[in-house]
DNA sequence: CACATGTGATGCAACGTTGCAAATGTATTT
DNA sequence: AAATACATTTGCAACGTTGCATCACATGTG
């Protein structure tokens, strides 16, 4: 722990150059009142010595902290989820000068307080939020504290906020259409956390399409409570049900596998007897199930847009520009 | 984020109660030469008005960040990893000061100049590695450089430092044992990443116990490499092998997944012809196998360990005692 | 009464940075 | 030659915290 050395600061680079402390400080961040000269000298001096800025000084000073935060969902829907949403924060962070915080979140959707202590302890200059619901208070907090954030998920909130966004009613529609290509005449959406805007976008724009194409929509609701074991008993019972649907949509990795595997393991064939199309998040399903349709989201990509939308953002982009969708990537596998 | 009220400093106490900076700051510290009387107006006042220590302030004057760092490998091989890890953790700080910054790495161990911009910028108080490998070049830097970490893994340095780790001898003992008395002669241990040290231990506890118990045993390598729908190709090029194994030790959940996959679709039933043990950090692969053994290590647990370890070390203890393994958790299903 | 001993509280400098106000130096104008 | 303009550089204070050295005051000692 004792490196010896002591730390390269701005002081360091000035009795280097016989510079001041101001000059330097002024030079490295660009002033161009600066003769051209002086400024070489300072860059080079900087570079030789491996300057980098103290956090903490410009922290103190400046209020900016650097620093980005992701409040990470519990949720188990998407696998792999948190991995790629960080490593796609990671990449769009690489080469400047942000830092990539974390807060965990254990109950659902409790995370006002993490909000609150951000916003009161300016801990961050940005915020990534996920799994968003159409009312989210934790939205409602940040558009009230006028505080930089950008959510995974659109809202209904009247005040216009950054965000990114699966373009879900697309993934509906694009399911439908391809079960009701398939010759499916009755369709089930197998759908979990109502909670979230998603839910909401994703129900009403796959009754209209299947009303468009005229085929029976149900929607089962309330999985998202279902463990995984209840789920796999959901799939069960649906491969028993006389009634049972020949066409089935699902939004949501950890289902999808345990929906499957009762399914199948009530005697159904799945790509026969009944047609599934699932979202896909991660690369295991598709491993899994490489004869089943699916429809991408990529979350590594979506984590880099939401950074660039966010620190776009903090540094005073108009925000009708800071909202986008990411389009569905269907792959069919069969016929 | 123009919040009007300014932010509550040490200053802001020393004007409630009429006492002095230096006062107000001893006190809140602990300070024992104080007055009980002032002390108790301190923490009144301190309480009153939400005080919490800015952290540019703290870290200028002292160093410390109150900040711990998280590398996150880029490895696949377990599912939800990253959340249950950085859960752990996360449940591990709350009631602390410290916050969780994450640095995900993209290639697989390149991260020395993570360790290093680390290191030469002080941006933690404390690192947390996983995926370690015997000589791994991070710990040789943090060791050289006394830098307080904890790594996921033993190593084979001869200084010793602290660590958590999955007890993989236990695990591959336990293993073949217990394919053993299911009647296993000849076992076979799929196993990825070879850069790890926890590879070495199994590769070597395994061979140790196949002989104890008197089962051939074979190592399939290099596995790591391989996309799922290569490792799906292993498994059916495996269930149309005439010497095939009877039984299969399985060190990785993307893995199992893929070769569960291919085995099957060889027309392999497992639990029959071949039995298959494999280790298990997710939820997941009991839904989708629940008929099958499976020895649990719990990531979570590991990430609160690993923190733990990680804040004593910052603390000073001795590094002799923060030296954990975790014993593995068998999971047996079926006879 | 002068002095030492405690007890309790405080002033001050420093950590590294920034931005304003001011100073220095050079060239141009009257 | 003095005044003005401009170009370039710098001193200083402040951000919030800590810890050392010091101080004010009361009590006890010779």
């Amino acid at each position: 722990m004792a490196s010896g050395i002591r730390r390269v600061t701005l002081k360091t680079i000035a009795e280097m150059t016989g510079l001041s402390l101001s000059t330097v400080s002024l030079s490295l961040r660009g002033g161009t009142t600066l003769k051209q000269e002086t400024r070489d000298k300072v860059n080079e001096a900087a570079k030789a010595l491996g300057y980098v800025p103290d956090r903490a000084g410009v922290r103190l000073r400046t209020g900016k902290t650097n620093v980005i935060a992701l409040v990470l969902d519990g949720s188990e829907d998407s696998i792999d989820f948190a991995r790629n949403m960080i490593q796609g924060i990671g990449h769009a962070i690489t080469g400047t000068r942000y830092h990539l915080t974390v807060i965990p979140e254990f109950e659902r959707h409790n995370s006002t307080e993490t909000i609150n202590y951000i916003l009161s302890n300016r801990t961050a200059d940005g915020v990534i939020i996920t799994h968003t619901g159409p009312r989210d208070p934790r939205v409602q907090m940040m558009i009230d504290a006028d505080f930089p954030f950008v959510s995974h998920g659109r809202t209904e909130f009247y005040t216009p906020h950054a965000y990114h966004d699966f373009h879900s009613e697309e993934f509906a529609g694009l399911a439908v259409k391809r079960l009701a290509a398939k010759g499916c005449k009755d369709v089930l959406l197998v759908i979990g956390d109502d909670s979230t805007t998603n839910y909401h976008n994703i129900v009403t724009s796959f009754r209209k399409e299947a009303a468009r194409a005229g085929v029976e929509a149900r929607v089962l609701e309330g999985t998202a409570k279902l463990s995984p074991a209840e789920m796999r008993r959901v799939g069960m019972d649906l491969a028993a049900d006389p009634h049972r649907p020949d066409g089935i949509i699902s939004d949501s990795e950890m289902r999808t596998i345990a929906l499957v595997g009762g399914l199948t393991e009530g005697g159904v064939t799945l790509g026969r007897e009944v047609q599934l199309i699932y979202k896909q998040t991660s690369g295991i399903l598709p491993t899994l199930f490489p004869k089943m349709d699916s429809i991408r989201e990529d979350v590594f990509a979506a984590g880099g847009e939401l950074t660039r939308l966010l620190l776009k953002r903090i540094d005073g982009t108009p925000i009708k520009e800071l909202q986008t969708l990411a389009e569905p990537q269907p792959h069919w596998r069969s016929g």
